[in-house]
DNA sequence: CAGCATCCGTCAGGATACTG
DNA sequence: CAGTATCCTGACGGATGCTG
């Protein structure tokens, strides 16, 4: 096992593991790449109008990262009006069996873990 | 497969699967819960000195947040000095591996984001 | 030792207006 | 249509001081 080594990595400040945690278990983030793996390839309006309460601006700064970081892929159509298509790369498909297996397990508990906040709220 | 009624739910507007995503995939979630797997009973003076860049505010209202939603145990033991110890709940064992899962992935992926970043500053 | 209370700076992120 | 640019506010989170 090389769980020390992990050990000691992730401690370090500016850790690029929690760095690269940070980007994909963002908020917008996982509703993104969630909303892509529902339906594979989607032009920017379309992801706006599934994802109800995100704003334009977040919508551009988060496809940007998770482009940057490979995740996300951006096809350009030079045409007028424009036309962007949005999907996930093979990088972004191989982390989704991660992000579902978290999304279930928070599925799971959700009940549980609802009933266990309102007992510490009477509790106080 | 139940992926269509997980679909309509996460879009809702403060949907809780989407709260308690939030509150594990915070940065020091993560980080104290990973802290507490290496080592299973920690005081809090211990866990605030093994997560070197984390204040103290931060450190408590992690463990609130963590406690609330019962992924971590606090033990109080009445005496002077005081002396509270904090371990993970079954829950939080059974949140263990899926976090690990992402952690191993952001590790392996680790080196060629890196490169996929660099190589996107200079595109532009 | 294990916190809580308070103050305060920073910046994520929303609203709005404009453009190729 | 798919953004960029700008302004602005509130929440996150650090620093400091106090307490059972």
């Amino acid at each position: 096992m090389e769980a020390d080594k992990l050990k000691d990595e992730i401690f370090i400040q500016n850790c690029p593991i929690r760095n690269i945690l940070s980007r994909i278990s963002d908020k917008w983030s996982i509703l993104t790449i969630f909303t892509l793996e529902q339906i594979p390839v989607m032009r920017f309006g379309e992801l706006q109008r599934t994802i109800p309460d995100i704003s334009q601006k977040m919508l551009t700064v988060t496809l940007r990262t998770l482009e940057q970081d490979g995740i996300v892929k951006r096809q350009v159509y030079a045409q007028i009006p424009p036309k962007v298509e949005y999907s996930l790369t093979p990088r972004g498909l191989s982390l989704l069996p991660h992000l579902n297996s978290l999304i279930y397990w928070a599925k799971d508990q959700m009940d549980s873990i609802m009933k266990d906040r309102k007992r510490n709220e009477s509790k106080d």
